[in-house]
RNA sequence: AGGGGAGUGGCUCAACGGUAGAGCAGCGGUCUCCAAAACCGCCGGUUGCGUGUUCGAAUCGCGUCUCCCCUG
């Protein structure tokens, strides 16, 4: 079994200037777990490392998608999965969408989803409502019902796709066998500390033309309703741009949106399984990564 | 200074005689292909202050303080 590095953390914490310098002490590559930095064109709302911060270490996994196409957690799975398993060196997975992480350890063992019953279902959802589909779940696969969160569309509709393709939402192998050995590092700084962090860095964006950046990307794909178009900081200003919101407000929004989001993140990690916790707030970059290389050459040696 | 309006949890407001509710924020949680999404839960107020009326007051009277608007 192939053993990764991950690197995870709330938003702000710093994580990508960590990686970089650890990447560099391991002489290996890195490879993206974000779901926005996926797509192309969102640089400035997603914090995406630049060239010059990369430092010539390679970065996998960003700019991957256009910000129009569905792209799903699974595809993530399949693509970086590839890229670990084909790279000599011990790879470096670095981002803070915990479910990504999940998806590469744990791959869904349940089948793919048909896209246009997708469709139907969630045109089923805005017209009939929820009640609608926890009636079609509870016909299609009653079992599943005391499984999924029932309040959640999302959940009821993609335990109907489960149930349609032949399996069942209620029936998953319980104890799932990882695919890696993930040695897995959290970094985290003080709640207040992070708050900080985050509200300059929503200043930041907007004064590096977050505005511009969101409507260019508007002119080019339109207001849809893809994955990409609810990230933090697009949703926002589009709202700004729409007229909903005022700049102010929206700027305030977008910095609410993004605590709700760390703590959200830090719920997730919690239950991801054996990690090593580390204090970024007083430390300088090359220190924390020295740090977490000297683990790894511990662990590894055992 | 005179006239009018308002003072309720961190914020915006509701209840207008029967000992206070909601949204937002805050905090915690869920998660097997939309995950920066979607969903669930919890904390929090002796209603500016004082006094009177009443069996009972956030709600009525009086006084006082603060804020806003209008007139000077």
């Amino acid at each position: 079994m192939k053993t990764f590095i991950g690197i995870t953390g709330t938003t702000s914490v710093g994580k990508s200037a960590v990686a970089v310098q650890l990447a560099k002490l391991m002489n290996t590559e890195i490879i993206s777990a974000d779901s926005m930095q996926i797509y192309k064109g969102m640089d400035i709302g997603t914090a995406k490392i630049s060239c010059e911060e990369m430092q010539g270490v390679v970065h996998h996994m960003l700019n991957v998608a256009d910000p129009n196409e569905d792209y799903s957690a699974y595809l993530y799975s399949q693509q970086a999965s590839r890229i670990i398993d084909e790279m000599p060196s011990i790879p470096i997975v670095v981002g803070g969408t915990g479910f990504y992480f999940d998806c590469l350890v744990y791959p869904p063992e349940y089948g793919n989803a048909p896209k246009q019953r997708r469709e139907e279902l969630m045109s089923i959802y805005a017209e009939e409502g929820l009640s609608r589909l926890q009636q079609i779940l509870t016909e299609t696969d009653a079992a599943a019902c005391r499984v999924v969160d029932m309040n959640n569309y999302k959940r009821v509709i993609r335990a109907i796709e489960i149930a349609e393709s032949g399996a069942s939402r209620s029936v998953g192998s319980g104890k799932r066998n990882p695919r890696y050995n993930m040695l897995l590092f959290v970094l985290q700084r003080d709640r207040q500390d992070l708050y900080n962090k985050i509200d300059k860095r929503v200043d930041d964006m907007i004064s590096r033309g977050l505005v511009d950046e969101v409507r260019r990307l508007v002119d080019r794909y339109g207001v849809c309703d893809k994955p990409a178009f609810e990230a933090i900081g697009y949703k926002e200003i589009i709202g700004y741009l729409q007229g909903v919101y005022t700049l102010p407000q929206a700027i305030e929004l977008i910095k609410i949106n993004t605590r709700h989001y760390a703590k959200r993140q830090i719920a997730y990690y919690k239950r991801m399984g054996p990690a090593e916790y580390i204090d970024v707030s007083c430390n300088d970059t090359y220190d924390i990564a020295k740090h977490i290389y000297n683990d790894i050459m511990r662990m590894i040696t055992i």
